[in-house]
DNA sequence: CCATTATATTGATGATGTTCAATATAATGG
DNA sequence: CCATTATATTGAACATCATCAATATAATGG
């Protein structure tokens, strides 16, 4: 089967504007072209909401260690690699998923976790038309 | 003109690992392959803040804004966009400053703010390892 | 040097975040 | 049903954050 564990998607990006000529480079006045936000504040909302879920040290090592252990790192897993109580990384964990990153799923006694690549992917592409 | 201000990506998606089938779906045991990290504590920080000061939904609009004037939006500009009291927009972009996402310099009595690329790249780097 | 203006800093207040010990929950295997 | 084990929740202590009013700083133009 061809192209398996894998899509494509297409999307379309806006690029930043070219400032304009005429735009002084000493003005004598500020504010002349007064900028507006395309960010909608939900849009905006949201996705700070995830960048803020990586803002913590721990909690991007946790997801960079997920990315390379897809469904099969369990929290004791994830645990071994931090000198953290156990409550201290179930909370990290929390968060994470709150914030639509990652993902667990129970097998027997153990829960797994696994990154959510589409969130992954909407915080890559704000980045990438920010670049 | 066709696509005017637009471009097409088209990108790779990697869709979360299934299981294999060797896996147990039950193991007796569980951390039988204990991952170690890769993303060193220091270079976690680094990232971590930059994440973090993302992390609020003023700051993405306020980065985005940037995104599109490169080197033309002064401090003001930014402020005629948000409800918010100037110091509230200062100590935003401070903290967006001091974690390296934007930098500013003086021009006249204004100071214009623009978006450091090299971080911007940076998180998308790491983000494009997580997909 | 004085008045004006744009931006930064200070200090205060209320909200939120991080961490751990203690405890609860829920699955498993006798 | 009981003991064990993995994970989650609670509650408390302490740290950090977001916001604004007041004030400071620094550049400019008289």
């Amino acid at each position: 089967m061809a192209n398996q564990g894998k899509r494509f998607v297409q999307l379309t990006v806006t690029t930043p504007q070219p400032i304009p000529d005429d735009a002084q480079p000493t003005p004598d006045r500020c504010c002349a072209m007064p900028p507006s936000l395309r960010l909608p504040t939900n849009e905006a909302d949201e996705l700070a909401a995830m960048f803020k879920a990586l803002g913590h040290p721990v909690r991007l090592q946790i997801v960079e260690l997920l990315s390379r252990f897809g469904g099969q790192a369990c929290v004791c897993d994830v645990e071994a690699q931090f000198s953290l109580s156990q409550p201290t990384i179930s909370h990290h964990l929390k968060i994470l998923r709150e914030a639509g990153l990652v993902a667990a799923d129970q097998r027997g006694l153990w829960v797994y976790y696994h990154v959510n690549p589409t969130a992954v992917e909407q915080l890559w592409l704000l980045l990438d038309t920010l670049r």
